[in-house]
DNA sequence: AATTTATACCTAAGATTTTTATGTATGTAA
DNA sequence: TTACATACATAAAAATCTTAGGTATAAATT
């Protein structure tokens, strides 16, 4: 994750939601996609990624594939079961944040 | 900073942005302001804010002017001029940071 | 033919930010 | 007199990310 702070925290919540949206993904791929959504406005770094991957493995929000495609290895992740479920929870909370951040920003009206 | 991992990275944005519309303020008065605008949602801790507080008036962001009220100390921030261009920075991040994030967030249309 | 770029994974040191847990002190309310 | 509110503060630990590497194959460029 890369340019201003304000993305730190996100990337976790950003990685389930293009899983759920998605069905699976791999870890290149990703950082692919969310390059060209934002037009190269925001760089996921592979080493943000791939640490972050592996633990919500570890805490079965994830479940991985791994293929080999073109003689190069590829790890499918998608969401578990628990994933899903904790998915639309970051969601809600991605909404109250981002209302939050607006009424904290927003600029008096003055005229 | 509590709660979602999300507000992680923006206490600052958060802080420059009352001094802007308020002038000025204490620490204690900011931690109160925001639970108040977000309704109970968010709470500064202070455990992150005096620290974040030092660091912009280290980086010349902010200035103080310390007061003593009912035989209590405060102390009073507010931007200098530096923090101020700087503020108008960080809000057009954060509204890039908001658009990026609803992009990537917003449910595709099925119907 | 050789070099660079793209694809695809990975880790580890360091920086930064925040949480959690304290500490000090005064004023007010129960 | 005990608890809560006001008002500042720090320090250890946790969490997250950046930076800077590393390995390897395939495709494109020079």
């Amino acid at each position: 994750m890369k340019n201003s702070q304000l993305y730190k925290g996100s990337l976790t919540t950003i990685v389930m939601k293009l899983l759920e949206e998605n069905g699976r993904m791999y870890g290149y791929e990703i950082t692919q996609k969310v390059k060209e959504i934002t037009q190269g406005e925001l760089k996921i770094t592979e080493g943000a990624l791939y640490p972050a991957l592996h633990k919500l493995e570890a805490d079965g929000v994830l479940e991985v594939e791994i293929e080999n495609v073109d003689n190069r290895l590829r790890k499918y992740y998608k969401l578990t079961e628990k994933g899903t479920a904790e998915t639309v929870n970051r969601l809600a909370e991605l909404e109250d944040f981002i209302r939050n951040m607006q009424t904290l920003v927003q600029p008096k009206i003055t005229n």
